[in-house]
DNA sequence: CATGGGATTGACT
DNA sequence: GTCAATCCCATGC
C-alpha cells in the first residue's frame, strides 16, 4: 500500500479537497474502500457544524487538517469526515460512499448483508462496514484510519451536484460523485 | 436543567 | 411513499 496522503493535501480549500479525494482509498484495519462520493462543508455556510463557531463539538473541525472528524448522526450512525483548511478555519469533507476493495467478507459480517453495492453506499453504512466509531474522532488520517492517494493517471470522471440530507445552504453544488459508480449513496440527479 | 433538532438507515404500507 | 430509532450537543430559561 502506498504512503498516506500528506497533511498538506488537506491544508487547502475544502471544495478542492472534496473533489480530489474521489478515487482515493480509505483504510481501517483489514477493510478498505475507494472513495466514490464526498461532500464539502465550510464554516462560512450554515449547513456546516462549524457555522456556530468554536464549541466542544466543533473543536476538531477548527483544529489541524488531516484528521478525522467523527460524530453521531440521528443517535445511531457515526459519520466520517476529513478535516481541511488551515488550523483555525472550520471545514471538512464528508465521506459519503466507498467502493469496497478489501475485507469485503468482514464488511458483510458487520453489515449483516450480502450485496456488495449495499456495504458502503452511504455515510453511515461505510463507517459500520469499516468499524469506525466515535473514539476515532480527532485521529490523524495516517494512523488507524488512513487515506491513500488514488492510482497514477487521469482523475476519475466526476460531477458536482447539490448536497444530500441538509436543510440549509442546499443550493451549493458541493457534492462530488464518481461518474458511473454502482456504489453511490443516491443517484446523481438529472441536470 | 429541559428541550429540540439533526450531514441516516431500514422496515413497512 | 411514510416513519421510528436514538444520542450528542447547542441553545435558552
Amino acid at each position: 500500500m502506498t504512503d498516506p496522503l500528506p497533511v498538506a493535501f488537506y491544508d487547502r480549500p475544502v471544495v478542492d479537497v472534496a473533489q480530489d479525494l474521489l478515487g482515493c482509498v480509505v483504510r481501517h484495519g483489514a477493510t478498505a474502500g475507494r472513495i466514490v462520493e464526498t461532500e464539502a462543508y465550510h464554516q462560512s455556510e450554515p449547513a456546516c457544524h462549524a457555522y456556530v463557531g468554536l464549541t466542544p463539538r466543533t473543536r476538531v473541525l477548527f483544529g489541524t487538517p488531516g484528521r478525522a472528524y467523527v460524530y453521531r448522526s440521528y443517535g445511531i450512525h457515526a459519520l466520517l469526515n476529513a478535516v481541511c483548511e488551515p488550523e483555525g478555519e472550520g471545514a471538512a469533507v464528508l465521506i459519503r460512499a466507498l467502493e469496497p476493495i478489501e475485507g469485503v467478507d468482514l464488511m458483510r459480517e458487520r453489515r449483516g448483508l450480502v450485496r456488495k453495492r449495499d456495504l458502503c453506499s452511504g455515510p453511515g453504512k461505510l463507517t459500520q462496514a469499516l468499524g469506525i466509531e466515535l473514539e476515532l474522532n480527532d485521529a490523524p488520517l495516517d494512523g488507524p484510519i488512513s487515506f491513500h492517494p488514488r492510482p497514477p493517471g487521469d482523475p476519475p470522471p466526476s460531477v458536482a451536484c447539490e448536497r444530500i440530507g441538509i436543510t440549509r445552504a442546499v443550493e451549493l453544488p458541493w457534492r462530488f460523485c464518481a461518474l458511473g459508480s454502482e456504489h453511490l449513496s443516491r443517484p446523481i440527479p438529472p441536470s
